[in-house]
DNA sequence: ATGAAAGGTTGAGTCAGTGAAGTAACAATG
DNA sequence: CATTGTTACTTCACTGACTCAACCTTTCAT
């Protein structure tokens, strides 16, 4: 791939950028232990944890949880069918478009989703190690970062 | 945890805390999921990927490596006998203690990890967005962090 | 109407992961 | 030495995540 970058698109990725791609790896390895720990503590896995956290703004297709979470459907049938037989979610039929079903989160659902967020101790522990603006500077770098590769919006 | 914190550790996380913690949330997605289709493209699973990035700098004991992933042995059986089978890896008895298996990789193995590691775009789409010293100050932020939660060091 | 396309489900199959039980090697005792 | 306990790894059974191909139903274009 790009072996004819327009100018000069980082042909051999310097010093600085592997050291951020390492920290990096380190601390989604980090966060993904933390967030499974916090799943498995309300008896969620992590993918379910992460479909619950998608219904937060709102019913949604499961065509748009799979894209959203870039997985085949048939994946997010099997998730949804173990979240709505512990009775996280329900399945609704969307009335413009029968085809469309609907997973909308219950009460249930909704309060341990909230509740996982909260308990996410990773914002404290390593984030406290933190000066109040330097929260504001990695902020706004981890925004600059991500609008400016993938901007998933929604 | 943290009842009775020296001062005042963030008892309700303010909202700088919070965007940056869904901007970690969304960045390590997509870490993730560069790094699932990395190893896809080489016929690795991530599991398989991560050990094999253990392996870099030099043997290891199964123990060891279900230690560093956070997990149960039994599960790194699985996964090192695909990896053996492939031929990216082999188990060597330590001469020590002989119960002790090392896992160390193969030429192959050692270079599939090797591109994978350079193949990440993760490094050059996103960051490309910052300038060299943003880069630099990113890093310092990240390291002050991890260091400051669970220095895995080794 | 008829056929193509889209949303969802089912079934087969692989891999990741846990937990309990089992084997082999080490270590410390009497 | 023999005994006992511990450590390293494996095996087995089981659940969940995930993909792919095949299938049904609804929608849409003609």
């Amino acid at each position: 791939m790009d072996t004819k970058p327009t100018r000069v698109a980082t042909p051999q990725p310097d010093e600085i950028t592997r050291e951020v791609v390492d920290l990096m790896a380190n601390l989604v390895a980090l966060f993904h232990r933390e967030y499974e720990e916090a799943a498995a503590a309300r008896s969620l896995t992590g993918a379910q944890a992460k479909v619950l956290a998608l219904l937060r703004r709102g019913p949604m297709p499961m065509r748009q949880i799979a894209q959203t979470l870039s997985c085949e459907p048939s994946n997010i049938t099997g998730i949804v069918d173990r979240l709505e037989s512990r009775g996280f979610v329900t399945r609704q039929a969307d009335l413009q478009d029968r085809r469309v079903k609907l997973v909308a989160a219950t009460d249930t659902g909704a309060t341990a989703s909230e509740e996982l967020r909260e308990s996410l101790n990773f914002a404290r522990e390593p984030l406290a190690a933190l000066a109040p603006e330097e929260r504001t500077q990695l902020r706004d770098l981890l925004s600059r970062m991500l609008t400016g590769a993938a901007g998933p919006g929604a």
